[in-house]
DNA sequence: CGGGTAATTGACCCGGGTCAACAGCAGTGG
DNA sequence: CCACTGCTGTTGACCCGGGTCAATTACCCG
């Protein structure tokens, strides 16, 4: 039924297009159907960070519309398709459905802990640990939403992309990945990542799965019951 | 009314002490009543990493209590005076005052914006730039809730502290220190921070203020309503 | 075939890390 | 009062991870 609600405002946009920009009133909270997309903030002078990638079953900032301006804006990475729900349809359906709205909270709370996490890559992981953790991280949210087969997922970004949010030079992420394949830890073709062996490439990320909630009470509230397929049972 | 209720909990730890760990479940939610304190990571080896400072009238997750374990810790930086509140003391304020429950969301989501502009610092920003910007943001947190005299605050970091909070090493922090130091960009002397000429020091962190929110319509909602002397209108 | 984006490589450089010693205090216990 | 300890700040010498610059090589894709 959400996915009716919905329907009346699903958007596409092509890759590399923003879909909002920083500075502007959000007014509506975007959830990602398909394809991938960041957030990203950029200084005066060009240099650009991205902050988070966003993945199928993501929302982009269920409580901006709180806040009068965007602080940071939203790109699309691959080409995109997403809902656009607005503010009253979107109390609307926290009053109506209330495990929509622990469902956001708990989304909201897992988006900060996974900044805070990128906090501590940047701060203390070197570029190796960085880039491992990065993808480990990604291929678990992809496999909490369904999207990895077995051991492998899309994995659609460039190494610019890679160079944008971990800081480093798109050179240096050229070396170190080479590195990270050379050494067994990853394979990486035609935009698909394998893993051969999770548990190792983890190893090398100092990856502690904590902090991405999975183990969750309320794993099935995930808002990935958002997306077209899924029923709320309510 | 709000410092009566929570009256029953007040808490006060030493310096360098932690309030909460990573990993155990967090139960309740804090509101710094004074001093400062830090949530922070670290890896296994040891490396450790600052995500956020707090100062009077922040509240340390208001939502954590849906997780089942810290995936962070809180420790004390100074004497720290903080007031715990349950989670059913907290729903139950939330629920009858409409007020605070706005008011602790926008909080969350101020704090999820100083997370981001983290981010930038640290993959984006050089030493100078992220130091002078760590420092104009605490000065106008810091502000925003009346603790600062003309253009000093307190400033009880030490170099250490603003070496995990960088990711920085201290004997770096040091040197860069004595350079805005001897730029005329800050006064630092016995943990008292003056900012002779804050757009300057804005200037040179390439500080853009938006991200703090602080021209929120809803400024009063502060939490630093929460803060003792002060009354809820409800 | 041409143009554009993404990946790769090499040579060189620099911001910031590492290691180690030392100075200034404040507290503390004798 | 003084020796001792521990924390914070400071300094110097040296090194390295990762950045910079620039050229070259795949690939698409129309």
């Amino acid at each position: 039924m959400l996915g009716r609600i919905g329907k009346g405002a699903i958007r596409e946009v092509s890759p590399r297009r923003d879909i909002i920009h920083e500075g502007v009133d959000p007014g509506a909270v975007r959830l990602i159907l398909e394809g991938w997309a960041c957030r990203y903030k950029s200084l005066p002078d060009g240099r650009r960070q991205t902050l988070a990638f966003f993945i199928p079953g993501d929302l982009c900032d269920a409580h901006v519309y709180l806040l009068r301006k965007m602080d940071h804006s939203i790109g699309a990475i691959t080409h995109l398709r997403y809902a656009e729900i607005g503010r009253e349809q979107m109390d609307a359906l926290a009053a109506r459905y209330p495990r929509i709205s622990q469902a956001i909270s708990w989304n909201e709370l897992v988006t900060a802990s996974i900044q805070r996490e990128w906090i501590l890559s940047m701060g203390q992981r070197n570029a190796h640990e960085h880039l491992a953790h990065l993808m480990v991280e990604l291929f678990h949210r992809l496999r909490a939403v369904g999207l990895t087969r077995g051991d492998t997922c899309p994995f659609p970004l460039t190494q610019n992309d890679l160079a944008d949010a971990t800081g480093m030079t798109c050179v240096h992420v050229n070396r170190v990945m080479q590195e990270l394949r050379s050494d067994g830890l990853i394979e990486l073709d035609h935009r698909e990542l394998r893993i051969p062996d999770l548990r190792r490439l983890e190893k090398a990320a100092l990856f502690n799965p904590g902090y991405l909630h999975l183990d969750h009470e309320g794993a099935e509230l995930e808002t990935s019951c958002l997306l077209p397929g899924k029923q709320l049972t309510h």
